[in-house]
DNA sequence: GTTTTATTGTTTGATTATCAAATTAAATAA
DNA sequence: TTATTTAATTTGATAATCAAACAATAAAAC
């Protein structure tokens, strides 16, 4: 691939990336929590119960950062903590069933979004986008 | 396409955004400027000088989050406000020298993460690939 | 089995980010 | 000219973030 089309792609992904971003903002908007909130629901409702250390790693905070927002959705009743019974240190951060109710309706966005993306493209064309995706998750 | 590969799609989508959410804060830790920041610089520098308000919706802040930003990229000297000759009210945002450097430095690491990202496909694939996500970045 | 070291998570103190509402200045409409 | 709208800033309050210090437990060394 020439220079030119490199650069074509780079922008093409960066630019899918600001638009993901102000989805996520604009569909956060019409919720009481935040982006961040809202990301940290969806981590611990796709992954399931999560510890802070790795939860922290995926949202690319510190540990502090976390804690404090565990603290704050703990208290609004998002999440709970439970004592990880293998190892005494650390918590499984938990969705409740408040929490997961907002999962799932986050969810539900988020599959009308790939909805809105697949209807652009014919059966073949979905096809190849999407193992041409899986390629590149498990790479990067 | 059928329910099950329209969540798997859903979920592929949003790997994806995750991925590269934590190759932007990654990449932003070897710098001196938060994501945001380099977020900001980013827009900048691609769509060239800017008012606040359309960069406020692009970054998605309020006007009152932008201007406290830009006073500290000004003062750092990675952007400077240009009166605007048509609407006295108004700025242009743009980059100094300084943050044309930043621009660029990150650009780069773009171009190689692009790269990456082809390396993984044949001509075809990324051929394909860049030609789905230009529909789709059209639509969304 | 006790002591040291490493790991997990919290707290603290400080800075930065953010918003909504009030304010200022300029442009546009009446 | 006066009233209204628009662009940006300021203000006051809250939330997000980090680095560093701390506490509790686990794992390793001895």
């Amino acid at each position: 691939m020439i220079e030119r089309d490199m650069i074509q792609l780079s922008e093409t992904i960066i630019q899918f990336y600001e638009r993901l971003f102000s989805w996520e903002h604009a569909v956060a908007k019409n919720t009481r929590l935040s982006v961040q909130q809202n990301h940290t629901i969806e981590i611990v409702g796709s992954d399931g119960p999560i510890r802070m250390k790795p939860l922290a790693e995926k949202l690319s905070v510190t540990m502090g950062t976390l804690t404090v927002m565990i603290d704050r959705l703990e208290k609004t009743g998002y999440v709970c903590r439970k004592k990880d019974p293998e190892d005494g240190r650390g918590f499984n951060i938990m969705l409740t069933k408040k929490g997961d109710g907002i999962y799932k309706k986050h969810h539900a966005y988020h599959i009308k979004l790939a909805q809105d993306i697949i209807s652009l493209l014919d059966a073949q064309e979905a096809s190849n986008f999407l193992k041409a995706l899986i390629k590149i998750n498990k790479a990067i």
